[in-house]
Order: C-alpha cells, then structure tokens, then sequence
DNA sequence: GCCCGTTTCTTGACTCGTTCCAGGAAAGGG
DNA sequence: CCCTTTCCTGGAACGAGTCAAGAAACGGGC
C-alpha cells in the first residue's frame, strides 16, 4: 500500500490537481480493494473527515477515467473499484457470497488470449472472470 | 431457430408450465441474441400480443434458472440475453458502439480456463469478455 | 372433456444505486 | 495573486429491476 507521497505522485503523472478527497479515495481503494461505492465514502470520511457523497462518485470516475483506478462489476453486483492496474489480473467471484479475488494472469501482458476468430474485432484486453464458489460458501448447499 | 414445437418440447424438458409468454420470450430471445430486457419485451409482444413488463423479468429469471438462456451483463451495460447455452462459448464486446459478437470457445468445455492459483474456490465456469473496438468503429477515433 | 389447486400473469407502486443539477465556497497551481 | 477547477449542501431525477395482491391460466386427475 503506497503512502501519502505515493498517491500525491500518482495523481500528478495522471494530470489531476491533488486535493484531499481524492488523496483519501485513491488512498481507500488501496486499502479496501472490490468494495462498492459506499464502502469507499466511509472509508473516504474515516481519512479526511467529511467528503460528500458526489464528491466521492465525481473522484472514483475522473481515477477510473484516468487510469488509476478500475471499475469492476460482476452480474448481480454493484460497482466495484480496485486499485490493481496495469497487471491485467483476473478475478474470482464466489455465485453465492459475492465475495472477490484477485487471480494473477496465467500468460502474462494484455490482450493474454485471442479467441479463435475475431470477427474483424480489433481486441486491446480479454477479462476473464471465474465463476465457482469460495472456500466459505463452497460445503453449504446452493440457495 | 427453432420451432413453436420445438420451444416447447425445451420448456416441458426443463419441467416448466408451457405459457404463451414464456414461448414468446423464449422465441425473441432465440430470434434476437444479445439483446436487452426492454427489446425483449417488444420482440414478445409483437408475437403474443401483450405481455406485461414483469412478465418478461419472471420468464427471463425462470429461463435463465433453468438454463434455457443465459444472462450476460459487460461492464456499462444493461442485462441481454442469449439462447446459445451449453457450448460455452465467449464473447466480443466494441468499447465504442457495444456490440456483441459471439466466439467459440478455443478449448473446449467448460470450466476452459483454470487460473494459476484458485484460492480454494470451487470454479465451474470460466467467462472471457474479449474487449476492442468493432470493424465499424474501429476507424473512427475513439470518444 | 371438465375441475380444481398450483403456478403464472397483470397492475401499479416502489426500492436502490447512480447521476445530474444549481449556486456558492474553497482550494490548487501557474 | 487571481483564475480555474474542484468541492459542498441539498435536492431531485433517472432507469433497471423488484415487491405485493389479486386475477387468470395451465395441466394432472376424475
């Protein structure tokens, strides 16, 4: 988890103006990876006091735009973000809990598979989720 | 695509009542892939007449419980549906306009992938969302 | 063929996460 | 230091999906 420094750093490489709400969300999506939006502003006012509610959405999607942050948002489940970027990861999510982890890529860089036809697509990433159940959920009956 | 008779024999296989929305569903759906609640609606309506918002919700939750279609959500996308089921089959997504084009699965069937390290999950599925630009928008730069 | 109990459909209101809006205050940075 | 961007308070809109209660229809049994 990068320090404050860090973080300042980060959002001056992406061109955005470094204030203390989005020091505190960058900060919380480091700390708190896959949880949902309000999550992330209690986590945010746990920081820093007091940031609105807009505040935090308007500050999670200039980071998603640029880079620092990515959305994830599995069927079923409301918008999740994490601050594992660039690595081209996967993800586990547990059918019955919802519960999320990160898989590294087996092969390496992005797109790290290409289907067999790509349809004249041009493809810049494949995202694999695996779907299962986790170690918790797994002995009990599905609901 | 299938026949009236042919959709029904499927409902009566996957023990469900046999209704004229359900049949009208399963039809769109089977005549229109990927496509989402909303249009549904219209494509059941326009072969049974009329059929009520959640009508269409309940067949499309039942269907998909049984496996009769399969419910498919990218990121920033609304739910579609699709009648391609038990092929394990994955899809193209353009990050510009959102269409949707299905791809054979190069491997096999499902679970395809298995992931590096499966953090004792019990996995039974993989899915691959390959994401790029379509050969529509693929000239055009991107928004 | 007809009846009846269960499933399914209809109608309409409602929740939830998210986005948008406006006006004014605050704070970043050239 | 001043201009611009960003944040705040508060509210209200939005669309996809859900809940609840009664009406209709499916289909196994007679």
């Amino acid at each position: 988890m990068p320090d404050a420094a860090a973080l300042e750093r980060a959002l001056r490489a992406a061109g955005l103006r470094v204030t203390r709400p989005r020091l505190a969300v960058l900060d919380a999506v480091h700390a708190h990876p896959h949880v949902d939006t309000e999550t992330l502003i209690g986590a945010a006012r746990a920081r820093v006091g007091a940031v609105s509610h807009q505040a935090v959405y308007d500050v999670l999607r200039v980071l998603t735009d640029s880079g620092l942050v990515r959305r994830i948002q599995p069927q079923g489940s409301v918008a999740r973000y994490e601050a594992r970027v660039g690595d081209n990861h996967h993800h586990l999510v547990c059918r019955s809990c919802g519960a999320i982890v990160d898989v590294d890529c087996a092969t390496g860089v992005a797109p790290c598979l290409t289907p067999s036809d790509d349809g004249g697509f041009v493809i810049d990433e494949a995202e694999v989720v695996y779907w299962g159940r986790c170690p918790t959920c797994a002995p009990s009956p599905a609901p």
